[in-house]
DNA sequence: TGAATATATGAGCAAGTGTTCATATAATAT
DNA sequence: ATATTATATGAACACTTGCTCATATATTCA
């Protein structure tokens, strides 16, 4: 790779532009960082589980139930978004209830939304 | 798993919650596809890409020279967000530059961003 | 034409992900 | 105490992902 990036410094590259992106380039840690944060709304189930979080809180119960599928998968998916704090919780008694957590997560969601519904309108 | 779900709602399901929870409910389909959109954005070698893009065009060999990767590491990467219509490209000669395409996903980026950057000052 | 160069792509592999299954934990009820 | 029930979690497995390496394609240049 060395020899590439050698030859194309020395032939084609366009080095003010280089420059200039290297200015705006996000560092590798922020990238991690913010992949992260995509990376927890990149999986249908933790999408749906947000959707139907994102009214009223629910147990994990009521929850598995409306997303027809198994407590334990639910359960898992919960956890991972609970590592992330983009839910919360309150137990009483024996009954977990989770809620959304972080509005700027809902802001991504729904903004991922209005731009899903817009795209599937012009394809149909 | 059918037997979890008759128990759990015959007796501790909240039937109104659940009711109100199905009708926010995204569908499956939307839900993939919406994962799918996100899911272009959970990777940081796809993140720095969009981050050096954001002001200008560039070709491959100067993106790969800015991000400090493989030229075909990168052509991976920009066939997949070429697939989902995230960037557009223009061929001069055999130089391939690419832009970004898609005004929402730029959104979207800053917007991650933006809460990227807050949670890490919060923590700093 | 043939050599050089910019980009694209298929195969393969190591690492990661999402589910199921079995089981653990914790709270309630008998 | 013991049984029941809501939730959590570890292990295993199939599937996906992002890279490298080798090679193909396409354009320019001599």
């Amino acid at each position: 790779m060395a020899k590439l990036l050698a030859a194309c410094e020395e032939t084609i590259i366009h080095q003010d532009e280089v420059v200039a992106a290297r200015s705006t380039l996000i560092d590798r840690q922020t990238a991690m960082h913010l992949a992260q944060i995509f990376s927890a709304l990149s999986d249908p189930t933790r999408l749906r589980i947000i959707s139907a979080l994102s009214e009223h809180e629910l147990c994990v119960c009521d929850l598995s139930v409306v997303l027809g599928m198994s407590q334990s998968a639910v359960s898992h998916q919960l956890r991972l978004l609970r590592n992330l704090n983009l839910v919360k919780y309150r137990k009483e008694g024996r009954i977990v209830y989770y809620a959304l957590d972080d509005e700027h997560i809902r802001e991504l969601y729904d903004r991922g939304l209005a731009h899903t519904i817009h795209q599937e309108r012009m394809e149909a």
